[in-house]
Parts: C-alpha cells; structure tokens; sequence
DNA sequence: CATTCCGTATTGTCATGGACAAAATCTTGA
DNA sequence: TCAAGATTTTGTCCATGACAATACGGAATG
C-alpha cells in the first residue's frame, strides 16, 4: 500500500518468484487472502518487495515443504519461523560417522569432504557405502538444511560431491552389465538424481545391464525407451516433496503404456507412503529391496 | 473454442509450460493476439492441448531462442517452420564424426557408444575434446531432436551419459587446484548442468580450483558461497533458452550482492545474444575464452 | 555508403478479481 | 480403530486491461 520511498534493494515478482520457488500467482494471492507479503508498489504500480519479507518467505516456503500450512503460520514473526522450524524437526540425531561429514560440508572444506567419503566407500565397497552412508547422510543433510544449520548452497555442493563420487564409482565398475536390463529415470516434476544414481550404483554391482536416462522423462517417452533398449524391469525414484497422488496417478498411466512382460518399479520416499497397492506396480519401499528383486528375477528365468 | 472432444493425451497449460519453456501469460497472450495456439477445453473450461499445437509451439520456441520473432512465424506450419529451422541452421551441416555419435545415439547402442566417446576423449584430450567434439555434439544433438529426427529420451540418454564421461574426467584429474579459485553454478530456472560440466574440466586441465554448486542456485546464496569459497571468479552459464532479458537482470542483482574484487562471468547462448555491456559483468561468448580469462587473470596477480 | 537517431510496431510481463478443483482437515457412523 | 462423507483451505486457472522494453524501419547526418 506504500508508495516506494526511493529504497534499494527491492525486488520485482519475478525475482522473488526465483528466489523464493513460490509462484506469481501465489504471492498475489497471498496478498489478497492474508495481507502477507505486503510488498511496496515502483512508480508503475508494480510490486516491489523489501528483503526483510523476502527473507520471510523463504522461511515459510521451507515450513510449507515440511508439511505445515500457510494459513497457519503465515502469522507469524520471522523469528517465530526460524524457532518453529528448529522445533519441528526432530527426530533422530545423525549418527556419529555423518556428524563428521555435516561439519565438514558446513566448513567448507571441499577437498578434505572429497577424500573422507572416498575412504568410507573403499572401506565400505560400494553397496554398503549407498545403503549405509549415502542414504542416511542424506536424510541428515535435509534435516540440517531445513533447521537453517546448512545453507542452500551447502547442501548443493553436497549433492554435487555426491553425485560425481557415485558415477565415478559406477563408471569403474566396467561392467558389461548382464541381464536384467533395468531402466531407471523420474517422471516429469520430480529432479532429484540422486536416488536413481544410487540405484544404479546398487544394481551395477549386482551386474545387470542399466540405463539411467536422468530425471524428468515424460510417461509415453519411458514406454518408447523400454522398448527400445528392451528394459526388462523400468524403475522409477520419487523423493520426498513428490505427491503420493500424483505418484500413483504417473504409474498407473506409464503402466498402461509399457508392454506387460516389463516389471514397473517404484521407489522412493514418496512411494512409501502410499497403502494401496496399484494393479501391475512394484512397490519398493526401500533400496535393498530392489536388489532382491532383480535377484529374484533372475532366480525365476535361469531355473528351469 | 471447440468442445473437447474425448481425446486422450490433452496436456493443461501448466504442462505446456513445463515441456516448451513458454510461460503460461505467453501461451494466453499468443492465443489471444495471434489465434495460435488454439487449444481445446475441457469440462471446466480449462485449456488442453493436443500434441500437434505442443510440438509447432516447441519449433517456435527453438526459433525465438535464435532469434526471430513470434509475430513473422506464427502464421506458418509445422513444417514450413522445421524447413527455417533447418536452413537457418545449417551454417554448418554436422562434420563427420558428429554423425557417428548420432547414429549411435539413434540405434541405441549404449555401450559402444561410450567406448566411441571414451576413445574420442583420450586420442584428443580433455580441453580439445570439450571445445571441439563435446559443443558441436551439443548443437547437433540439440538439433536432430527439434527436427525430430532424435526423441525425447535419446537425447536424455545423450546428456546423462556425457555427465558421467565430463565427471569422470574431471575427477581423475586429481588436480590440487591452484588460484584462482572459481565458482560455477546457474542461476534457477536454468537447470542445464552439461555447460557448467564443460567449463570445469577446462578450467580443472588449466589447474584452477573449481567449486561446481549445480544448477539453480538463488542469487543471495551465491553470493554467500562466494565468500564462503574465497571465490575469484564466480562463473554462471546460460543455455539458448534463458531469455537475454531474464540473464541480464539476474547478473545485475548478483553484481550487486558479490564481493566488488570477485569477478563475475557469464557464458552460454543466452549470454552470446546480448549486446550491451552489464556494468561489472564479463560475458563471455566462448568456452575457450573462460580459459584466457583465467590465464589472463594469473597472469595480472603474479607479475608485479 | 555506413552510422546514428527517432517514431512506430511488436511483444512479454504485470495487475485485478472472480471461480473452482484438489488436498487437507474435521465429523460422523460403524 | 477405521472408513466415508462434509467442510475448509489453498493453489491454479481464467479473462481482460495496461504498459514498458525491445526491435524495426526510415530519415538525417557524417
């Protein structure tokens, strides 16, 4: 409602939707319905928001992702957020090997991160390292990202890290890869590679043959490659913030694209919530248990 | 305007967005001032697109990114706007080896298609296999998939493969890394990670100390990255789609948010496009310039 | 002939406010 | 304790109007 009193720093609505990952349509509607943000207008009647609730909006954009509701806690003081967060978070605290790795993302010592988790993966081998390091530190890294205790790009440089740490690893394994042929991707909306890269890191050392075509591979694309390569089991990651109705809904129409002998996969945070079970759907609830089922797979075709 | 018409594979406008890059207001304003697209409407009223108006709205977008304009192209079809496409294209038909990689992407045969680029890697070595076979793959790849010649999930296949290859690469380096140290990263809605991947092995031959954060990362966090790191060169990459006006605005507020004796680089299509200077900003057309600019800048520091 | 400048046309983004489906939550009954 | 139905919350979509930024075309100038 106040005109610009000739500050800097103010952000236009793009800039905030960017900043913020909240949409236009969102903010405006906010305003509208709660009075919150209540940005400054330029000369031109645009929005202009201050940093202060920009700062704010990130708060609640990360309560929002952690399942709380705006019109909640849209209320609330900044610092009420950071407390809320910090509060809500819980549950059990990371074990004692991946306290060392936080504090060592948290200081920014790249090379010395580098060289400990390459240790703990050749003490490990690299099943172990996925089922046992990898995936719990993630779980933390989430954790302390939402508490405020790592930034943004903290916990990307992680990811980064990780990321290259995993190919390297599945790259050196020079496997010709036998059957099963599994191919392994993420519906559209869904961009975390990480599950599929530990995935595929598990399934290469049991020796099967994959092909990991990264994230966001729309329904009728994935049939079209199932048959190209000829995949014998199609596996698909949803994390965490992916909606269990959207999950369904995704696999239930991939499911009717794919010829029937293929086995559908899914897995991921997401996955596990869902009760019901979907007609001619894996549902794996946990990592390992995909390496049962490609063992199983081959248990089935070899006897005779 | 017609009634939807039980058609299958109706996509809604959010879905438009996602898969072709225009924004929704552009898809309503296009509509309203131009007639095209013309999607139907389902139960509610809300628009669905058929597959054909999805596909000419891709070809128009692949043609405003090299630069032409909306209202000269609209009007034309399907395949009126490949030909454009393909003759304005076709400075240069893709040179012989390219053609290798491309059938070989085509046919699916994934192993030996590692091996072709593995060999291509090691015969030119890191820094000419970046510049001279890994951006012109690009291009073409890019390419044959807006003529249609290569799907959706190949050209996924493409640049997950050629991830792992770069990181790989990278990683054996086992480079120290000197000064200066760079920061690499996108700034969000740019989530194409190949052209940060191609910057770091150059600059990692060059002995740089490379800090890779990813994709998408908010300009306030990268500036906190930045003094985190100690960062000299703090370095974004822009592919075509990333409108000029959008990569302009978003340096101008990382300029601001940055230490003023960083260095702040911009490189990638959308970067190439823009033609006035952005006050405290180098951008860079080239790959190969990013690796004078690193020697020029070791260059400046240790004389004396 | 090349270049700079200015008026006009083009084009994308923002604003407002109404509508409504999908998801979350609460209520009720077995 | 659970399932089904009613209700609230919340995000997305729609239509339309407005306008600044950019690109274009042609005149004026060196």
């Amino acid at each position: 409602m106040q005109k610009v009193e000739h500050e800097e720093n103010l952000s236009s609505i793009s800039a905030v939707e960017r900043d913020t990952g909240l949409t236009k349509d969102t903010l405006r509607m906010w305003e509208r319905r709660y009075g919150f943000p209540q940005p400054f207008r330029d000369a031109h009647g645009e929005r202009a928001y201050p940093p202060e609730q920009i700062e704010k909006l990130r708060l609640l954009k990360r309560l929002l992702d952690r399942g709380f509701r705006p019109g909640k806690i849209i209320g609330l003081s900044s610092g009420e957020l950071s407390d809320l967060g910090a509060r809500a978070v819980t549950v059990e605290p990371p074990r004692q090997e991946l306290e060392v790795f936080l504090r060592l993302i948290k200081s920014h010592q790249v090379a010395e991160l580098r060289r400990h988790l390459s240790q703990t993966l050749a003490r490990q081998g690299l099943q172990d390292f996925v089922l046992e390091t990898v995936g719990p530190l993630n779980v933390s890294v989430g954790e302390a990202w939402m508490r405020g205790f790592l930034a943004v790009f903290e916990e990307h440089l992680y990811t980064e890290m990780m990321q290259s740490l995993l190919r390297n690893a599945i790259a050196s394994l020079q496997s010709q890869g036998r059957a099963p042929r599994v191919l392994m991707t993420s519906l559209p909306n869904e961009q975390h590679s990480l599950g599929l890269l530990m995935l595929e890191a598990l399934l290469a050392v049991e020796g099967a043959q994959c092909v990991n075509l990264g994230t966001e591979t729309p329904a009728p694309e994935i049939a079209e490659a199932a048959s190209a390569h000829r995949a014998d089991i199609v596996a698909l990651s949803f994390s965490a913030a992916y909606s269990e109705t959207k999950a369904a809904e995704g696999l239930r129409e991939l499911r009717g694209l794919l010829p029937p002998a293929a086995l559908l996969c899914a897995g991921g945070a997401a996955v596990a919530r869902i009760r019901k079970p979907i007609e001619g759907v894996e549902l794996v609830p946990s990592l390992e248990r995909m390496v049962d089922i490609v063992r199983q797979w081959r248990a089935e075709r070899t006897a005779y």
